[in-house]
DNA sequence: GGTAGTAGTCACTCAGAAGTAACCTGAAAG
DNA sequence: CTTTCAGGTTACTTCTGAGTGACTACTACC
């Protein structure tokens, strides 16, 4: 990029470039619900307060660890409040904060709109596969 | 909640744990969204017909390596069209296709409200370094 | 004494995403 | 002869997300 980024364009004001800039809303909402498992674990915690254990129950696939991880950066960003009783065996409860549940609509728009669209992700799938035939 | 197609037992259905495996709808989207460039090469192409070097001009800190792969990605996916014309020095118009302007809508959606839930990740943040701060 | 049950952590590894810088093409202009 | 322009490619490095498996703590029960 050793360009120079800002010669004068006649569309210039079309796209306001700032949009995906990393302080920009629209990039913070991507960084925050584009990993593997954050949107999985908020609509989990949607349906209502989980243990850990149920949870690990509920979600295929996930490890300890990244329940843990991805459990602790909801915690400290506040979008999940973790209760945990010092009993034995021990008990921990996670329930979604109101800014979680804030959080949880675009991811529950996604959803919603990928179910109704699927046929686009299959004319992709089918493209790309075209074109590692041909290539 | 009950957005998904086989919601079946009131108390299980509220999750579905298969929405977000591999092969869902909703983490095909992730999977083609949730990256560095492909959202905003897709806003920049949503304001028309662009050439590479118009492109590399208008995103800011955009690599020629990151813009081509990007670009070489989202045609082979069918989402852009590239017009190369042999001329010197050479020029090459992308344009998006029909679908790519069906996955520009989600990516539409998500700048909006982030735009205008801008407060959330102001709150986010707060909580994140007051987290930071008191460990 | 050994095991089960819940909720974790730690150390290690690996793959892929992203960034940097150098190089290529081909004709025309200085 | 070298630079300029547009539109790239290639090799190399770095950084981070994610996965695996072993290990911990605490107490009750057999």
């Amino acid at each position: 990029m050793a360009d120079h980024p800002h010669a004068s364009d006649p569309q210039e004001a079309l796209v306001d470039e700032a949009v995906f800039h990393e302080r920009y809303p629209s990039r913070r909402l991507l960084d925050l619900i584009a990993n593997r498992w954050t949107p999985i674990v908020l609509f989990c915690l949607a349906s209502g307060t989980h243990h850990y254990g149920q949870m690990q129950r509920r979600i295929p696939g996930i490890s300890k660890k990244m329940l843990s991880q991805t459990l602790r950066r909801l915690e400290t960003d506040g979008l999940v409040h973790r209760e945990v009783y010092r009993v034995v065996p021990p008990k921990t409860e996670y329930e979604l904060t109101e800014l979680g549940w804030r959080l949880h609509e675009p991811v529950r728009f996604l959803c919603r709109w990928a179910a109704e669209n699927a046929e686009v992700f299959d004319r992709i799938e089918r493209n790309r596969t075209a074109a590692a035939v041909s290539e």
